[in-house]
DNA sequence: ATTTTCAAT
């Protein structure tokens, strides 16, 4: 800046190092010194732009004339200087800050600059400005940025060059006005503000006064000559909406190497910020977190669900990261959940196969058997891809085909737990909008250890499907379990369908905190409150014959609800020499719930409905008809039936 | 606390 060229040379020189425009060609007015055309102020400074390059437009007001600043420098545009030569890259900032001190300013002096910048400062920018602020006591600084450059820690330069004295806000249409009026080559044509500029403008005002400690009490907007301090058209965001706005990065998962050169767009390609209705928005308020989020067994009115994700991209020598928040919401009429929200979005970007991606949820709702349903496919799809699901409770957790729902999920590899106390912390610094308000956990723990057992016990216990050796060896019906020696269980498989339609919910089930799986099964049942009017059939395999509580609870069962039919058919018979086991097993016949033994056709039937039978046949055991059929010599005895008959073969083919 | 529910699972 030694030449005498100026702002306008200057900004030639950069185009020229920058080798793209010719020089002239675009950009700045030749002959209009301290002018932009039209075309490039509105490529860099639209907010919905994000181009890789900074302009810089300033203006001085000096206490007088001749006072140290060159006359035709007291305003100027500066633009940063790409390196592909041997030129070391030179920001737009450190260029006006040697500008200034090329000058001969008056110590006595005082100077007040002002800067319309396209791209806020990156991180060794801001505190270049902030040290040149801090050993020249006489120049202020007031910064305007039509957009947030968020790379690397640029929070932390911010609130640098805040300390140090610097004024910031971000461009509002009187900012942007102004700068067409005083570096616009504008023809005379006025401003018009471009739509969506106040929400733009107001999206990274919000992003900048989250800063924590950024502000200092009573430090207000930054004014600049003749804003005479007019309120300025702050946009607020709809209570509880916001957009995320992309870029920057949360605790310790901050991209790295900031400063890096040119002031690129960012790395991410994602960018929720993009408002369609399906996109995320940005911080949770802290009420919406302690109202959706607490781990409560029984939570009343929580009629929504919120995601709260962040993607972790990994790529060849890079890693990005993105972050957002979706609830579920209705969209043309039809509801989403916020699961297929984040799928949907998620698809949309511009993947790659060659990087990895993982997902993280922070759910309020566990996922619904359909959402299940759709991420497990939604794996399978992309291989590439790795999802966390961390839920604050579980949704509809009683119930067999939510329980099924998620434990697909964890056999699909999914990592699913439910939050834990760290996992709410995080929560809170990475998606409430805290403003500086340190994590209390207050209630939001309160279910948690129930919840979090309940979770292991249904993916734990909920075997949907039977692996296949467990299938054979808790079936078996040998008379002795087979070497080596397990202890044989009860194991119960049940399929229900109405009367005319097809298979509505199946599970297996075990015995679980002294609740026999029968007993368990009359629970499944009746969480689905099955129509009164409406008729049900449910086929049940049992590895073992019902003990006589659980047969006089079916029983029990069967009187109170009269429009399901129950069937029941056991491998073995549990203890049935013993008289009270018999009369279990007659109560149960002569009430209307037929037990049969197990043959090969039901045997077949269970291995393919409830086994992880991988596509193959199902391969019967030594002896397995025989022995089936000792057992039902057996239990014809017990109920004293008469000798294999057609009946029950008609019985056994009814429901197959 | 046998009832909580991405409001219509
Ligand atoms: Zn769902």
């Amino acid at each position: 800046m030694e030449d005498m060229g100026g702002a306008s040379v200057q900004a030639h020189q950069a185009l020229a190092a920058d080798a793209q425009p010719p020089p002239g060609a675009r950009g700045l007015i030749p002959d209009g010194r301290h002018l932009l055309d039209e075309d490039t102020f509105t490529e860099n400074f639209r907010s919905d732009n994000r181009p890789p390059r900074t302009y810089l437009c300033y203006e001085v007001e000096r206490p007088d004339r001749g006072s140290g600043v060159p006359l035709d420098q007291d305003k100027g545009i500066l633009r940063n200087k790409s390196a592909p030569g041997p030129e070391v890259p030179c920001h737009a900032e450190s260029r006006l800050l040697e500008q200034i001190q090329s000058w001969d300013l008056g110590p006595k002096l005082h100077y007040r600059v002002t800067c319309f910048l396209s791209w806020s400062p990156c991180t060794d920018c801001a505190q270049d400005m902030a040290q040149f602020l801090k050993e020249s006591s006489h120049v202020s600084l007031s910064l305007f940025a039509s957009r947030l450059y968020t790379r690397g820690h640029y929070d932390e330069g911010l609130r640098t060059l805040k300390r140090a004295g610097a004024s910031m806000a971000i461009m509002t249409s009187r900012e942007f006005e102004h700068c067409w009026t005083a570096f616009e080559h504008h023809k005379g044509n006025p401003f018009q503000p471009w739509p969506g500029l106040a929400m733009e403008s107001g999206k990274f005002s919000e992003k900048l006064q989250r800063i924590p400690r950024l502000e200092q009490p009573g430090a207000g907007r930054p004014c600049w000559a003749g804003s005479v301090g007019a309120s300025p058209e702050w946009f607020r965001a709809k209570a509880g909406r916001r957009w995320g706005l992309g870029g920057g990065g949360l605790g310790g998962l901050r991209s790295r190497g900031g400063g890096g050169f040119p002031k690129a767009k960012p790395l991410r390609r994602m960018e929720p910020w993009r408002h369609r209705p399906r996109d995320p928005m940005g911080w949770i308020s802290p009420e919406t977190f302690f109202f959706h989020f607490p781990s409560l067994r029984y939570a009343f009115g929580r009629n929504s669900c919120y995601l709260c994700f962040q993607v972790e991209r990994e790529g060849k020598g890079h890693s990005s990261y993105d972050w957002g928040v979706f609830q579920n919401k209705v969209y043309f009429e039809a509801p989403y959940h916020a699961e297929f929200c984040f799928l949907s979005w998620f698809c949309d970007q511009d993947l790659s196969p060659d990087e990895h991606y993982h997902v993280t949820w922070f759910l309020s709702w566990s996922p619904c058997p359909t959402c299940a349903e759709e991420v497990v496919r939604f794996l399978r799809e992309y291989r590439n891809v790795t999802l966390s699901i961390f839920t604050a409770r579980l949704y509809y957790f009683w119930r067999p085909d939510f329980q099924d729902g998620l434990y697909r999920l964890w056999s699909a590899g999914v990592h699913l737990d439910v939050m834990s106390f760290e996992d709410y912390e995080y929560c809170w610094d990475t998606f409430v909008d805290h403003n500086g308000m340190r994590f209390r956990s207050r209630d939001l723990l309160r279910d948690n250890d129930f919840l979090a057992t309940e979770l292991e016990s249904i993916l734990r216990t909920t075997m949907n499907p039977l692996q296949q050796e467990i299938f054979f060896y808790q079936f078996g019906n040998q008379p002795r379990a087979p070497k080596p020696y397990h202890r044989r269980k009860t194991y119960l498989c049940y399929q229900l369908k109405p009367h005319d339609g097809s298979v509505t919910a199946k599970a297996c089930l075990q015995n679980k905190k002294k609740r026999h799986a029968e007993i368990r099964f009359i629970d499944s049942i009746m969480a689905l409150k099955l129509e009164k009017d409406r008729r049900f059939e449910i086929t049940c395999y049992v590895t073992w014959s019902p003990c006589p509580t659980c047969a006089k609870e079916l029983v029990a069962f069967a009187r109170k609800h009269s429009h399901i039919s129950l069937r029941l058919f056991a491998s073995r018979l549990y203890f049935h020499w013993l008289q009270e086991n018999k009369q279990g097993l007659k109560q149960l016949h002569a009430s209307g719930i037929p037990v049969a033994v197990m043959s090969s056709l039901e045997f077949e039937d269970c291995w393919r409905e409830f086994v992880d039978n991988q596509g193959k046949p199902f391969q019967p055991w030594n002896k397995l008809e025989q022995y089936s059929k000792n057992i039902t010599r057996r239990l014809r005895k017990i109920l004293k039936q008469p000798p294999q008959n057609d009946l029950e073969n008609e019985f056994r083919n009814l429901h197959l």
